[in-house]
DNA sequence: CCGACCAATTTGGTCGGACCAAATAGTACT
DNA sequence: AGTACTATTTGGTCCGACCAAATTGGTCGG
């Protein structure tokens, strides 16, 4: 599953899960560096290295002395991907607080796109809404527009912040769906809508409406997800078996 | 200024503003591990401790047969705050996105909150709010009961995924401003009006309204921070005279 | 002259042992 | 029981060495 060429990479991602196993308490002193080492039959120098991997994403603090684990809560974006990894199927209300998230940052990100764009970017924006249109059978098949799309929105926006926590997010988000074969179905119906939406709020540079309809969108986009992955651990349930 | 005990801290900080800086062009060959330990008198396992860190940043690539700079873009949250304490005054522009950021991930927390408190939570915010309103002759006052509101709205809400954002956010922002001194002056109507909004919002259980509270409330501060960090500007150049 | 192939060098990844200083745990003393 | 002191553990750093992968540079063949 976990693959890392590294024997420090391997070692920091198998103690960072049990962290996020909570299989130490918060505040508990983690095992030395010196049994660490004698555990994974590595060298003092790779155990270091990954406990340096771990203390960057705010799962422990080293001190003279001893390392001790540190709350999750505390940790860093960047345990979210392993967080959603941790079990066979991700966590459904994880996935949702990450939809959620996604949802009003896009709708930012549009807003301020929307109302920041010159004419040029305007046309470019449309012709890539109309191809969307006409490409609107479903989620799968427009994804290469779609990801264009809010690429060029967030060029646009130019928020650095925002680009920042939503490379984040996709990173370790959206490739993690798609790797389990997990697709929301939204109705298509829907999908024209918000497309349409779009579209007007393009032509009329209105970009509260396009953060309107991202946010509808993402909200659908919600309830889908929630049933795709209901759908999945039944499968999963029956070839249990 | 960079503080910290151990040496490949110190060389992972000075390396990491370095490649902040644009001293390096994205994908360009990053110095070999020896030269770095030659250059900072230390040794090649500080050296890689260091480059682990960056790694982690997401700002390098390292592979067998050299490191190499990544973009920017491609980087990790953490590199908000060294992004915003580069010069002696943080990058007003960045400031803004923050702010803005931060706003619409309050807003977020504030609705949820509000609609999923039960009566014992609407009873503690309630008092808080209260005792904000007393106190609500500046925003420094009332900063204790303000971030105590938030962590039990937060806490209501209950979404890991922003959670974790505005940690990060907040470690990286709040304090560095705190640090500077750089104190946002929003006319006390607004404040009163702000908090008389969020008042209405529980009684009436409406987390919309919360949201739009919040959102307004973090417009003006984004004005005011402006206007701040531009006073604190012509501070800097007077003392240069 | 250009492209493909091959060897030498560079570079990251790992190991083992060693030393220091800070923090902890244990002990002796009051 | 509380305190001061000592021994041990532990993290931080250094050195020297080896391996494998990647890069580099030259050579050979077209």
């Amino acid at each position: 599953m976990s693959s890392s060429n590294t024997i420090s990479h391997e070692i920091a991602e198998s103690l960072r899960d049990e962290i996020l196993r909570q299989q130490y308490r918060s505040g508990e002193r983690f095992p030395s560096e010196r049994d660490l080492a004698a555990r994974f039959d590595a060298s003092r120098g790779a155990v270091r290295e990954a406990l340096s991997q771990l203390e960057q994403l705010g799962l422990i603090r080293t001190q003279p002395g001893g390392a001790r684990v540190q709350s999750v809560d505390s940790a860093s974006l960047a345990v979210l991907g392993p967080l959603l990894q941790l079990d066979d199927l991700p966590n459904p209300v994880l996935v949702d607080q990450f939809l959620e998230t996604f949802g009003v940052l896009a709708a930012l990100t549009a807003k301020n796109a929307i109302n920041a764009a010159n004419a040029d970017q305007l046309i470019q924006l449309k012709k890539l809404v109309v191809f969307m249109a006409e490409e609107s059978v479903d989620l799968e098949s427009m994804q290469p527009r779609w990801r264009e799309f809010m690429k060029i929105l967030s060029e646009i926006a130019d928020n650095l912040v925002v680009r920042l926590i939503s490379n984040d997010l996709k990173a370790q988000f959206v490739d993690q769906m798609m790797r389990l074969g997990i697709r929301p179905d939204v109705k298509r119906s829907s999908i024209k809508r918000f497309i349409s939406l779009l579209r007007v709020s393009i032509n009329k540079n209105d970009g509260e409406l396009a953060s309107a309809a991202m946010l509808t969108h993402f909200e659908e986009l919600r309830t889908a997800m929630s049933e795709a992955i209901g759908l999945k651990a039944s499968e999963i349930r029956k070839m249990a078996v």
